[in-house]
Formats: C-alpha cells, sequence, structure tokens
DNA sequence: TATAAAGCTTCCAGCAACTGGAGGGTCAAT
DNA sequence: ATTGACCCTCCAGTTGCTGGAAGCTTTATA
C-alpha cells in the first residue's frame, strides 16, 4: 500500500512517517518504479506500536529499542521491563517537579488580589 | 560590569544572557568602545526576574509579558494573575496528562514478570 | 615589555521530534 | 488532455538554549 493509506492504518501522519523512515526507525517495504514508498502489513504493524510508543513518551531511541526487542523472538522480558520502569521513573520524577510548582503557583495566585491596583505577590516574588 | 559579572549576579549562564540580548527579552545596558556588553544593576534584576520567571515554566513570551508587566507602574495585578492562571493550568494539564500515563505503565510494569521469558503484557500491549 | 591566559565578540550548527511549504513528478478519472 | 489528488525531495522553522570556531581585547605574570 501506499504511504497515505499506511498513515490512515497506524493513525499517523504522512509527514512523520516519512521521517520515521528517513531516520531509520521504520523503514518502507519497498519502493515503486516511480519512487513511491511501500508499505505492507508488518510495517504498517510496527508503525503502531511505534505510535503507541511515543503516546507512552517514550523517546525515539527508547522506541527503537523497544522496536527491537518487539521483533525479537529471544528477548527476555527483564529487558522490556528495565526500559518500561525508566520511563516510569521519568514520568514520576516530572511528577514531582510539576507538583512543587504547581503548589507555589497556586499560593501565589490565590494571594494575588487581581485587581487594578498593581501591588501583586507574584511579582514581589519574580522581582 | 561585563557580561561575566551580570551572569554571577543572576545566577544564568553567559550563553544564555547573550541569548537573551539577542532576542531582545534583556538587552544590554550598553556596550564599550571595543564592543563589550556592559550590565547596570537594573539590567540583573531584569536576568533574575527572567530567570525565576522560566523556573516557573513560563514561555519566553510569557516571561516577556511579565518583564512588561514588572516594569509598568500602571500595571492591574489581574493582568499578573490572568498569565499566572494560565501557566497553573497547562501545569495541572500536564499532570492529569502524566498521571494517566503513570497508571497505565505502572499498571503494565506490575504485570511484567521480568525474567528471562519473551512473554511480556507491555510488548502485547504495544504491539 | 612580551606573552600567555582569560574573557569578550559574532556566526554557525545541533539538540528532539516533528511540521510546513516550495517545486516538481505521477496516477486516476473525466 | 487535463484536472486534482497523490507522491517525491529538500529546506526552513519550531523552543530555548548550548557548544564550538575564529578572532579581538584585557589582564596578569615573568
Amino acid at each position: 500500500m501506499n504511504i497515505s493509506d499506511a498513515a490512515k492504518k497506524s493513525e499517523l501522519p504522512v509527514k512523520t512517517i516519512r521521517y520515521y523512515a528517513d531516520i531509520g526507525l521504520v523503514k518502507e517495504t519497498g519502493r515503486t518504479a516511480t519512487g513511491y514508498r511501500t508499505y505492507d502489513e508488518t510495517a504498517v504493524k510496527r508503525l503502531i506500536f511505534v505510535r503507541r510508543s511515543r503516546e507512552f513518551g517514550f523517546s525515539i531511541s527508547q522506541t527503537e529499542e523497544l522496536l527491537t526487542l518487539y521483533s525479537d523472538e529471544k528477548r527476555s522480558s527483564a529487558e522490556v521491563k528495565a526500559i518500561a520502569q525508566k520511563r516510569l521513573l521519568e514520568i514520576e520524577t516530572k511528577q514531582k517537579e510539576l507538583e512543587i510548582l504547581r503548589k507555589e503557583l497556586s499560593n501565589l495566585v490565590q494571594s494575588c488580589h487581581g485587581d487594578d491596583r498593581p501591588n501583586c505577590p507574584i511579582m514581589d516574588y519574580l522581582g
């Protein structure tokens, strides 16, 4: 199938699929005589895999590792789990950072009158 | 003072201060005869303001707005509050997204044996 | 005073992961 | 034959810096 059909099936933009082919993440199955990329069902599965991985926030290089394991029959689930745990840690770290920011900013916003006067604890804090 | 002194006082890298000057966020106070940037205390204050704003995750353009309000004696705290509330909402939205991801990934990680066998619910989910 | 080290300048490239657009070839249907 | 929908490649832009090269200037030391 052509790239736009692969795009529909994988729910990825055509541009993104071309990009993934460029960086070697998911290469096209082949080319027509006139240079059009072609994709088979296996390639589409890989594209879907990549989309889901990216939705979890795995980086392209993490996704590459996962994709390699995906098509490795002799993989150990431990390897997969390790990558996932790393991502989980990243998420949790980010969550903690955001929670600290949220609390501070929330306090400042609450203590700001939000009226016509210039006086403002947010400005006091930043300045 | 020279840029490196401004860097020490503002706790920003020299490169970053030059970058802020380039994009017009915080311009240098002046230049020496030989072209060196000079900064006065007011400029340093603005640099510190920018650093704090960025630490809260305000974008450069949000920071620019805040900076304008910072040096506007006739500002209303309502304007400041509005920008801060917007950022607060961004943080909360991101937190919700991350929490959804965390739960899903956490479940998958927990249900993965993490042994030598290839079978793995994480892979099942992605593939 | 010579020289070396440190500090300053500009400009260009690169990071992540795409996205948009220009310019141009191809294919299917009318 | 032509129109419109595809497809291609290549380049630039996004955000917010950061690193490095090439080349002045200033400062400190011998």
